[in-house]
DNA sequence: ATGAAAGCGCTAACAC
DNA sequence: GTGTTAGCGCTTTCAT
């Protein structure tokens, strides 16, 4: 209030009269202090305005109380990132952690490492220098994927994207499907990779022909139409159509509905990420459940047991997805 | 690789045969050593795997070079908040500063207070010990709407929530409501309590009864459904239902609709809050668009420009919100 | 162009 | 029960 001098532990135990070992005692009730002196400080203390210096206290101690997050730029508007975000955040501050999101592109200069005592890569791609910063950076690191690039984070959250995602095309197929196309994501990251080689795969495996769109990872939405226009003029009789970066089915819908095609109908659809507007659409859009809230939760319980030496480094754990059926591919006549 | 202990910047030092301030003023380009040397000691943190130790840094700089972030427990779910947040971690990002999102209860210990260099305060309760703690934390404090309590903080953004929210009442009106209910939120919080206040003056002003339900902050969706209900039965010439909390109205759709009133015919249904599933809901519903990445991002600039000594504590900013009109408020019979 | 020393604010040994 | 001392790893005077 009065001056702007910062208010530390020494001014507390000076202005209590007592020694900043026992000013500090008293802060932390470490049951070290008489309760007389405890209060008497814990007073001074309010008194003082006093707070603590989180960042001496991270240096002496060695731990921060924070874990870090890093997401692929650029998709900070994403429902699967942002859900992905809170569950790893929700199941942190279960644990006693907060968490730090690392979107700084300033990999020098303050904020260039932050406290924390580990982070957690959400689809880490090789092509991001924020990636390599943190995987060189001392601290435990899981990602969520693997990381296709050299280093080897010391834990990994997986999903078995290929599996259901096959599935998916085997449903299709169940209802008739025999001309589906793969509206593919980047193959830059394990996940988009892992879809594209599934498609061509079961392409091969069903003896239908590989129609596949590669669209970039992110910023996907403006190119979506005129590739959708591109795919259906190149292939009329295109019976199913499956998105996979996140938005492009709903982007999709009119202009397929524009072109003629029944969506359910003629026209199945589906998108390998659900969102809300998926279940909202007219008619519901079925996608692949990524579960991103228990994807985030588990890269943060997975870090939190590498921390506290429960999981031995290099653990790999698998986490269960699923499939949301709705109407756009139940044909209805 | 080899050994355990951590490499620091006097292991550095000692390897490339300088002392720690050479080594620390080669691996941050100050200028001051010889290029000759500057590679050498490059070269020898790499083949070390040094990292410098961030708290250090911060304690010895007086920075950390992030702001953290504080929402209302329980509502990690909600799709304003997520993109308040994310909106302020793409604006810090912009002004080289990562987030911390801060939702650990616990208030002592390791994780009590971190390394901040201010903070953000998202819809801020009395009620809540963590935003006390952060209020007398010692660093700057931004708060997205007033703080109903004792403390002020270092700056304000806020919304014209009052009038535009009348303004959604006055358009109601306009298009025939005489009977408008408010499924209110909680008036903890300056949001919920001026919509409260509002409605009870609109309908003052306009000689409507004040039909108006308080559900609790967060968690409500549970308790909608009767809520409607009940509403119903007492007031069966209600002819239009406004919802504040996040979500409720389209919890009250489907029961409306089940209770034989058709939505945008007899009974008008708008929400205080926007979100995905309103834009694509059958019929789309009218709500107010709060711009939750804009008051993220809002939030974000006024602390940064406290920090750096821009703006002058106090400073209080507005932020413009507005109304997305869709079928469920245009009576089309 | 480089080193030596001081010290950021705190907690943990080790006295008494 | 309390005080003294020694650092945590770094940046920054101030010398040379």
């Amino acid at each position: 209030m009065s001056t702007d001098e910062p208010v530390t532990l020494v001014a507390v135990a000076r202005a209590a009269g007592v020694s900043k070992t026992t000013a500090s005692d008293a802060l932390r009730n470490s049951g070290r202090v008489s309760e007389a002196t405890r209060a008497r400080v814990a007073e001074t203390a309010i008194r003082l305005g006093y707070a603590p210096n989180p960042s001496a206290r991270s240096l002496r101690m060695a731990t921060t109380g924070a874990i870090g997050l890093h997401l692929p730029d650029n998709l900070t508007r994403s429902e699967y990132y942002m859900s992905f975000a809170f569950g790893a955040v929700e199941q942190a501050a279960r644990l006693n952690y907060n968490v730090t999101l690392i979107m700084s592109r300033q990999l020098s200069g303050p904020g260039a490492f932050l406290p924390v005592d580990g982070v957690i890569l959400a689809d880490p791609l090789e092509t991001d220098p924020v990636v390599h910063g943190l995987m060189s950076s001392r601290v435990p690191v899981v990602t969520c994927e693997r990381f296709t690039g050299q280093a080897s984070p010391d834990g990994v959250v997986r999903s078995e994207h290929a599996a259901m995602f096959e599935e998916l095309l085997d449903r299709l197929h169940t209802v008739g499907a025999r001309r589906p196309a793969l509206l593919a994501s980047s193959a830059a990251g394990d996940w988009g990779a892992s879809l594209q080689a599934s498609f061509r795969q079961w392409c091969r495996r069903t003896g239908a022909p590989a129609l596949l769109r590669e669209l970039p990872f992110g910023t996907a939405a403006d190119e979506v139409p005129d590739c959708v226009r591109d795919l259906l003029s190149d292939q009329p009789e295109l019976d199913a159509l499956v998105c996979a970066p996140d938005g492009a089915a709903m982007v999709a819908l009119p202009v397929l509905r524009d072109a003629g095609r029944r969506i359910g109908g003629d026209l199945l659809l589906a998108s390998c990420v659900d969102s809300a507007p998926l279940r909202h659409a007219d008619p519901p859009i079925t996608a692949i459940d990524l579960r991103p809230r228990e994807a985030g939760a588990e890269c943060a319980r997975l870090l939190f047991d590498i921390l506290s030496g429960t999981a031995p480094k290099g653990t790999e754990r698998a986490l269960r997805i699923g499939i949301n059926e709705r109407r756009s591919t139940r044909p209805s006549g």
